[in-house]
DNA sequence: GTCTATAAATAGATAGAC
DNA sequence: GTCTATCTATTTATAGAC
């Protein structure tokens, strides 16, 4: 993706460091992640960070760039298979749902620097995030045009399906806690429960009944019927 | 709620220290606030943060409990002040989001205690959250039984509400900048609106077609068309 | 309760040998 | 490319005067 700075680097220690700052980063945030634990866990002489990286912020840039870079190619995929809108907005869902299954260190990663306020998004990946929303933006189009959706802004669907996804994912460790304590069995949330669930009330949104003149933006709501 | 101490603090450095952490741990996480920083914020010495609390984490722990401990109390009188479980759930809904209005480091602090898995969360700012699951859990509970909601995990409503409010609100200054980027104009995100669709695309799962048997967490994530 | 000064420990980053 | 040793700045936390 960005540069192929193959230099050969024996066993690919830079590769290692990336995977070991993903986690590092992931569980402790940027400025609670330690370049000294990186390097351990990597199995890698701290100096070396400083070889393959010119400092700890250029590291986990790095990290972000490879990880919204994935992401953005992977739901490029969807809106590239086609389909009825409904069904590409069904598998763009999963398909994020898909990422943070493989990816556990994604949520928060993404949390993080949503709460930071995208302190260290830089072009590239700002790039990449504008692919995505574009992507979503694209299927929704779509939609609209064939008459199924209502139009929305793609950015307010995205927080819909991203946010639950993400905070589902990162508070596990809480919820498990919160299970033990808990006074009712509310305890635990299966993963395709919430994914069936994001799936159902987005396009519920997308497809049903018109709000009245709420506050939103939001405009009148075509009776689903036609296809593509 | 925690322990009635006011042992007259002059002009209240406590409080003052309260409200500049809550700044800066949103802002920065636990590791990157620093408590030089609140300490000048709160015009306040530096050493008085360790007068007034035990350390830095003891400081954040306060934090988290105030402002858990307020939310939890604000949607308990959502649920008290009763009505049509569809209106309860709305109001839950605007509830969190005028808290969020009201308190702009509140998605900060939520989303980063998120993704540290909730390492400082005490058995105190535990019961808080249980609390607000509780209540939720009632609200829906009682649309079950007066037969206008589907079964539901509490948890994962719960998350699809929260999760897009603050992430919306999180991710406004990246928002910003993704604006100026944005090939198309789907720039920004009004308020209302992403209240408006969680609102609706709440209501619609939890009222909408049934698949079945809900309540049980293995659904079949595959419906074949999701008509409101 | 408030302040100054400082201890004590980290952690990011580099120099330079191999 | 890899390693050891180290420099420097920052940061939590405390001692003790007022």
């Amino acid at each position: 993706m960005v540069s192929q700075k193959k230099r050969r680097d024996s066993a690919g220690s830079r590769r290692r460091l990336l995977a070991a700052a993903v986690h590092e980063f992931a569980a402790r945030g940027f400025d609670g992640a330690k370049v000294d634990r990186i390097a351990r866990r990597a199995r890698v002489n701290k100096a070396m960070v400083y070889y393959h990286f010119r400092h700890k912020a250029d590291l986990y840039r790095a990290v972000l760039l490879e990880r919204f870079g994935a992401i953005a190619d992977r739901v490029a995929i969807v809106r590239a298979e086609g389909g009825a809108p409904e069904d590409q907005l069904r598998r763009f869902v999963a398909t994020v749902a898909g990422l943070i299954g493989d990816w556990p260190e994604l949520p928060g990663i993404w949390l993080r620097e949503m709460a930071d306020g995208g302190r260290h998004v830089d072009a590239e990946v700002m790039a990449a995030l504008r692919r995505v929303v574009d992507t979503l933006a694209a299927i929704l189009d779509a939609g609209t045009r064939a008459g199924c959706f209502a139009p929305a802004q793609p950015l307010v669907v995205q927080m819909g399906i991203v946010g639950p996804l993400l905070l589902v994912a990162a508070s596990a460790p809480l919820r498990a806690r919160l299970a033990s304590v808990l006074s009712t069995r509310h305890a635990d949330v299966a993963w395709p429960a919430i994914v069936d669930h994001i799936e159902r009330g987005t396009l519920a949104v997308l497809t049903g009944p018109r709000p009245e003149a709420a506050a939103g933006p939001a405009r009148r709501p075509r009776p689903r019927s036609a296809r593509a």
